[in-house]
RNA sequence: GCGGAUGUGGCGAAACUGGCAGACGCGCAGGUUUCAGGUUCCUGUGGGCAACCAUGCAGGUUCAAGUCCUGUCAUCCGCACCA
């Protein structure tokens, strides 16, 4: 038995001095860009996760690799970041220091791993000559418009008096002190992600991406088509609404402002008698919150403001209201309410006792309200009888043509909040000056350097505003007293871009050359969690394609090929979790059977994409099978007794099961079915071992084929396999050797099983000739012992053959 | 509430465009090796004595359904008043 401990160690100084993993610029023509989603730099060891995320998918770039490919597979750290900060208040210990420290210690995990890493690229980006050009990306987007700074509600911990990101608030508390978050209007940095809403959202149809993540995605950006519709204030002003369904628009029994609505304040005036009340109902929305107010199943408030709206075609009046069932933030912050024909204005309007005008028909039934599908057309005039779609487009015609509307794309999608009042994250490169205003960075001067010496405990403040020696600053343009801004950058903004710095990591004079990022990228498989889609994902297209806009890259998606592992959840089928204690630590494994068979379980154990709950009985029959390997390859090399040279039948035999192996692997690998792959080679392995127990064999063959398997063996358990290999009297890395290649003559056989079923039910099996037409098969099927007395003295009235699989006769 | 995924032996799981359900492995049983335990190796292993019955449940299409269609239940994930 080996000691796969001193192997995986040998190995992995050998690589590091061969430079076997190292991405050859020479081969740039055959480059395939293979990435895992790159960690986060925690205290503890490397959890299952990271192991299943990385093991299997460098499998995968080695397999590659042996098919001729030049693979790039870097690794870095997403190293700014909340916990290190979390930590540092709680402990003291400074965020820089843990995070460094926490790196040492994960990387040196990581390269025991075994893994292909380029670590020649490696980036970490609480580094400067990272985040000087994370804040170079802010500047170019800045200087493109696409960056820009407004009022916005933030979650605001009046315990902690800081701003928390919303992955800090849990169940509408917040997660360190128990606190009710509310939310709070502030000044923030902004990246525009909404003016790409459209072509993040076309372009995902030519992503090869598990179709699920492009449906949340597409689902998140949330495009809806309609018309925006203006009704006449008795104010003078104009309340413009976004409706999906003008062609309800004659049922429209009132008017409802989000309780944000800026006119809420004028018509307040006009209507002194009810502005006790709206400033409580203002009031009390405003304390709701997230989590009740986003509720469905909260019953709607709302108020009267006793003024009133003209509709636009009737010109009838209509009551305003507000209420927080309609958000600010979406379309126009103001909707026409159609209570028989919308389910939240049916129930606002119930609750109080408003009318329900029905002006939708429903074809062929009765109509029972709410009723909110497309139907016929009634009580609206001219537009009788016009059902769904005519009835929209005519009805927006009209409105148009009275200038009283427009047709309107909204999306659901909002502008990127960057800003955070933290410490640990790349300081945001703008200047605050009084004469001036707000002033970017000149580049020359990045980066704006995170000082070390701050007090990041909580007051109130971003941290960095209390040091002075970085707030003061002095003005680029006029030259006069400024100040810094005092916020650092989302970590999102840093794994923004970082696919790109992997390619050209060592550029001192540009965050990459577009010549190199235009060789190396775009990524062709990108493999990480799911749990980013509507984030990391989505951020990093849009920068790509802002990126693009600015001729800094010339292509339009960073990630070709998306693939989600699975989640290996505890033993008890949950998430693993500190708090219900069933976390699986991969490190006793590893200890007691090393990296290759520990990773060699998790590819075999699990549909890679699944994932499922941790079992630790199937390891160690990993660890026997890689015995069985080992015994088998050292004695076909000890074997002296070379037998005979001819090929018969059990060598055809033998190289079938190869040569099926090799086929099934080739194709499975690629679509990450690591487990069906391994399978193919335990029964190679079994096989060879029924071959080696013959009598008589060819030794040369055999030792041939024993080649074979290891080189098929190669991607799976890189160590082991360079150990074999070298037991097998090679010098050079198996891994220059290539993936064995199917040989197709070795498939075809000259008889096949044929499945016999009369009627539908399977009746024989027998072997027919390869070779055989239709007729012959059929004489053969009704000739044979089983069949002939089934079918005897009935007619066939139909005979089904599946070439090389099935007989079906149907008889009567 | 809306959207999506999943549901197959005692267990982890296979099954490419509908074509022999359960590959491969664990476990289990019997044998073998060993002084003994582990190990090795061999054989068997969905249920039922059988005809037959079996892919969450109920229907349907088809010569043929785990796979396609309709309905339904359960679990998981995402979104959650988006007008």
């Amino acid at each position: 038995m080996m000691d796969m401990k001193s192997v995986e160690k040998k190995w992995q100084e050998k690589w590091e001095k061969s430079r076997l993993n190292v991405f050859n610029k020479k081969n740039a023509d055959k480059k395939l860009y293979v990435l895992e989603m790159f960690s986060y730099p925690s205290a503890a060891n490397l959890h299952v996760g990271h192991w299943y995320n990385y093991g299997p998918t460098d499998s995968y770039a080695r397999f590659k690799k042996m098919q001729g490919y030049e693979v790039f597979q870097p690794m870095g750290f997403d190293a700014f970041g909340l916990p290190a900060e979390n930590y540092a208040i709680k402990t003291g210990i400074h965020p820089k220091d843990s995070t460094e420290k926490n790196i040492a210690l994960m990387e040196r995990q990581l390269r025991n791993m075994g893994a292909m890493f380029d670590w020649t690229a490696e980036i970490k980006t609480c580094e400067e000559n990272y985040y000087k050009w994370t804040q170079w990306l802010f500047l170019q987007l800045y200087k493109k418009g696409l960056a820009y700074r407004k009022e916005a509600l933030v979650n605001w911990c009046p315990g902690c008096e800081t701003v928390l990101a919303n992955e800090q608030v849990i169940d509408g508390k917040c997660e360190r002190c128990g606190n009710t978050v509310l939310r709070k209007d502030m000044t923030q940095w902004f990246f525009k992600i909404t003016d790409y809403a459209e072509e993040l959202l076309s372009d995902l149809d030519g992503l090869d991406w598990p179709e699920k993540t492009k449906l949340m995605q597409k689902n998140w950006i949330g495009k809806s088509t309609g018309c925006e519709i203006d009704f006449e204030c008795e104010t003078g002003d104009t309340i413009t609404v976004f409706t999906t369904r003008p062609d309800t628009v004659f049922g429209v029994n009132y008017v409802v402002l989000a309780p944000e609505h800026p006119l809420v304040e004028k018509l307040k005036t006009a209507h002194p008698e009810n502005a006790k009340a709206i400033d409580a109902y203002v009031q009390y929305a405003s304390e709701a919150n997230d989590i009740d107010r986003l509720s469905t199943a909260r019953e709607k408030t709302g108020v009267a403001t006793g003024a009133y709206a003209i509709h636009p075609l009737t010109q009838k009046k209509v009551p305003i209201y507000l209420a927080d069932y309609v958000l600010y933030s979406y379309g126009t912050g103001a909707v026409m309410a159609v209570s028989a024909h919308d389910e939240r204005d049916y129930a606002f309007a119930t609750k109080y006792g408003l009318p329900i005008t029905q002006v939708i028909q429903k074809k062929g039934g009765e109509t029972v309200l709410p009723f909110c599908e497309d139907g016929i057309l009634v009580n609206s005039g001219e537009f009788d009888g016009l059902s769904g779609e005519d009835a929209r487009d005519a009805i927006s015609a009209k409105l148009a043509k009275l200038g009283k509307g427009s047709k309107k794309v909204n999306y659901r999608l909002r502008d990127w909040s960057v800003s955070r009042q933290r410490y640990w994250g790349a300081p945001i490169p703008m200047i605050h000056c009084e004469k001036c205003g707000v002033v970017p960075v000149p580049e020359k001067d990045l980066p704006v350097k995170l000082p070390y010496d701050v007090e990041f405990r909580p007051n109130g403040k971003s941290p960095l505003a209390s040091h002075d020696g970085f707030m003061h600053c002095t003005c680029p343009e006029c030259g006069g007293k400024a100040t810094r801004d005092p916020d650092t950058l989302d970590t999102f903004v840093c794994s923004s871009w970082y696919y790109l710095r992997y390619a050209d990591a060592h550029n001192e004079k540009q965050a990459w050359s577009k010549e190199v990022a235009d060789t190396m990228l775009p990524v062709d498989v990108y493999v990480g969690g799911s749990e980013h889609a509507c984030m990391h994902l989505l951020y990093a297209r849009f920068i790509t394609k802002a990126l693009r806009d600015m001729g800094l890259v010339s292509f339009d998606e960073p990630f070709k090929r998306l693939v989600h592992q699975g989640i290996i959840l505890g033993p008890d089928g949950n998430r693993m979790s500190k708090s219900r204690g069933n976390v699986v630590s991969p490190d006793k494994y590893i200890d007691e059977y090393g990296s290759d068979i520990f990773r060699l379980y998790l590819m075999f154990g699990f549909s890679y994409t699944e994932g499922g709950p941790w079992n630790d009985d199937g390891i160690k029959s990993i660890a026997k099978f890689i015995d069985r390997v080992e015994r088998l390859v050292r004695k076909a090399m000890d074997d002296k007794t070379s037998g005979y040279t001819d090929i018969r039948s059990a060598e055809k035999e033998l190289d079938y099961v190869k040569n099926y192996a090799i086929k099934s692997i080739t194709r499975d690998v690629e679509l990450f079915s690591f487990n069906t792959s391994v399978a193919r080679i335990m029964e190679y392995v079994n096989a060879l071992q029924k071959y080696d127990a013959l009598p008589e064999k060819n030794g040369a063959f055999f030792k041939a084929s024993l080649e074979d398997l290891v080189r098929m063996l190669a991607p799976f358990t890189p160590h082991f396999a360079e150990e074999l290999w070298e037991i097998c009297g090679n010098k050079d890395s198996v891994f220059t050797e290539s993936y064995p290649i199917v040989d197709e003559q070795a498939l075809i056989k000259a008889e096949t099983e044929y499945a016999v079923q009369v009627n539908s039910k399977i009746k024989a099996k027998l072997m027919i000739a390869e070779s055989a037409t239709e007729e012959e098969i059929k004489a053969t099927v009704c000739a044979h012992a089983e069949i002939a007395p089934l079918i005897e003295g009935k007619t066939i009235k139909k005979c089904i053959i599946v070439k090389g699989r099935l007989v079906n006769l149907i008889v009567g």
